[in-house]
DNA sequence: CTTTAATATACCTTGACACGTATATGCTCT
DNA sequence: AGAGCATATACGTGTCAAGGTATATTAAAG
């Protein structure tokens, strides 16, 4: 078994980030969570087993049920990983602009964000 | 080849990770990447393009050398999914709302999405 | 024009992992 | 104890991506 895995490796999996989203709410047992996403059970379980052992996710027992919910430490991670390139999209946006004239030659003042824009670098 | 990848799975990669975090001081050539990491050059190519593709870097030739630099949006939007949990380990409230605050404050054409700073945690 | 340097790509192999199916474990209630 | 539900795990399979080696491309230098 990998009992060392970096957080990246976890939240790399779309199914994962799925559960992880659905317990922002609230705290939710297997089933509920395998009837939201219909998903397999035991592809939820193995998804929650790789959650609680990067400690992701915590459970609590409740009868037959589980109740899985959020745990804060590795979100913090990848917020402080992240942390290091900060600068690129915040403090220096302007900065970056005087660099970057490929892109964002608009108003100087309308710098919003595009999600999913995709133009294919070409070299 | 495969041209829609989520960001996540770009980042779960130590190797790319450690480019990234090398293209932060400046920009870098392929050669100067490899040296550094002690990786094989082919390696460092191919990390690239998938960086690349991925929007997290843009090339700029110079002779024969190319040379790498970040470019922001992508880490943009893994700060968004991030900004989900934020209250998770953001427990000291005046961090979260000055991000909320700051989102609430724009434009509603910018209300979209947006950081300008990075709520330090406090735990 | 040939050689050398810098980078990209093609091909192959290997290992990891996500999925599905089946089964095991565990709890509850009658 | 047995039935039924909720969850976990074991096993086999296919896919995909990262690594290594070799080679292709492009530019500079001689």
């Amino acid at each position: 078994m990998k009992w060392v895995e970096s957080v990246f490796e976890i939240i790399a999996e779309p199914n994962r980030r799925a559960i992880l989203s659905l317990l922002v709410s609230s705290q939710q047992s297997v089933g509920e969570i395998e009837r939201q996403l219909r998903m397999p059970q035991p592809a939820v379980s193995k998804h929650l087993r790789v959650l609680r052992d990067a400690g992701f996710v915590e459970s609590r027992v409740d009868a037959q049920r589980r109740l899985y919910r959020l745990r804060p430490e590795p979100f913090q991670q990848v917020d402080d990983w992240l942390a290091q390139f900060r600068r690129f999209w915040s403090a220096h946006v302007d900065a970056l602009e005087r660099h970057l004239d490929r892109m964002e030659q608009k108003t100087p003042t309308e710098r919003k964000k595009e999600k999913t824009t995709r133009p294919k670098p070409r070299t």
